[in-house]
DNA sequence: CGGGCATTTGAGCAAGATCAAAATGGGTGG
DNA sequence: CCACCCATTTTGATCTTGCTCAAATGCCCG
């Protein structure tokens, strides 16, 4: 619903809804990179470069606002703690990468999985999207197969397999935790 | 040789010689994030952060400049050109890691070799590194394997497979590549 | 009620992992 | 110059995880 282009200086603020970020392969399949949650920035590579090298997709209807992008290479010189916050922005979006490169590069499809869930929720809590019935999740199978490197039907038995021993439940478009430690022991494969 | 640790703020250009980035899972397995080339720098995130959140080894014997991390954060306030450069920088490091998750999550042993190749060979190409018989390759199976998230045993099969098909010459330290065009046929894979 | 999409399930398959052993192949000290 | 040592590469046999493909089921919404 919103970009998949290649070029263009548009950057936008994410004021209510999900997307995700993801390149496709030459045979079709989809790799998505990162999630972009309410409040988070979309296009921030293009403002800095004037591309994207890869395509923002949305997982729940967005309110978007635009932001000149030309307004990055001005904060430069004008407003180093503006440029400075970019700069953290992007740094932690590396983090992230780094951590779900190794975990698809590392771990087994269980690891995997209750990794993605323990960062989505985490990074719900901090921005206080969480409640005692759980949080949000307006993701499908394939969105989460996509993201892991796995299919979306390994993915089913996998998450089926989570909510028959208790550990989490998914369903339609909320996550609710139940069993914290199982889940944290099992996600362990990042820091 | 370099570092594996946690905090800090020192920061380093890496004048000649090759290291590289990487995480370790909780089971021991490494998974490396990136190749740091001569002329790059190490420790950016640490600048920025006052943490890292990944290992650094060497591949090579290194030589090291120094850079005091706290001029990073005056280079924002008094620098903005150098500021831009770093942040550049940190955009570029972040593309090479959503196209190396991308090809691990989504391709064979196969493309992902070959995408590996493919970037480093051209990586060099950009610094002059290149020469007719090829390039400097210091990574061991190992690397390779860490790299893209296989086991030794395979990547060997992989790259003799290429051997006797006459499209690399992967020799002790050296890469030269016989068949372009079908090597970039079989990497495709990224963009 | 019906169409379309997502989930679920099954059976069979295959790419790559695992484990261990054998073969290289430099580098080094004698 | 040679013999030895250690790391790396190579190879084989076997196994497992997760994939593939397809059918069945369920669900939402018009």
């Amino acid at each position: 619903v919103v970009s998949e282009g290649e070029v263009g200086i548009a950057l936008f603020r994410v004021g209510d809804g999900w997307a995700f970020r993801y390149r496709r392969c030459s045979d079709g399949s989809r790799q998505i990179l990162d999630f972009v949650l309410p409040g988070e920035l979309i296009g921030l590579q293009a403002a800095l470069f004037g591309t994207l090298d890869h395509s923002v997709a949305s997982l729940t209807p967005l309110q978007l606002t635009k932001i000149d992008g030309r307004l990055v290479g001005e904060a430069f010189r004008e407003f180093p703690s503006v440029a400075e916050r970019l700069t953290r922005h992007l740094a932690a979006e590396a983090r992230r990468a780094d951590r779900l490169m190794t975990v698809i590069g590392c771990c087994n499809a269980l690891q995997r999985l209750c990794f993605l869930i323990v960062t989505l929720y985490q990074r719900q809590r901090q921005r206080g999207l969480v409640d005692e019935a759980g949080c949000p999740f307006p993701l499908r199978r394939q969105h989460v197969a996509d993201a892991l490197g796995l299919t979306g039907a390994h993915v089913n038995r996998t998450i089926n397999r989570l909510h028959r021993e208790g550990v989490v439940a998914l369903d339609g478009n909320r996550l609710a935790i139940l069993d914290t430690a199982r889940l944290h022991e099992l996600a362990q494969a990042d820091a």
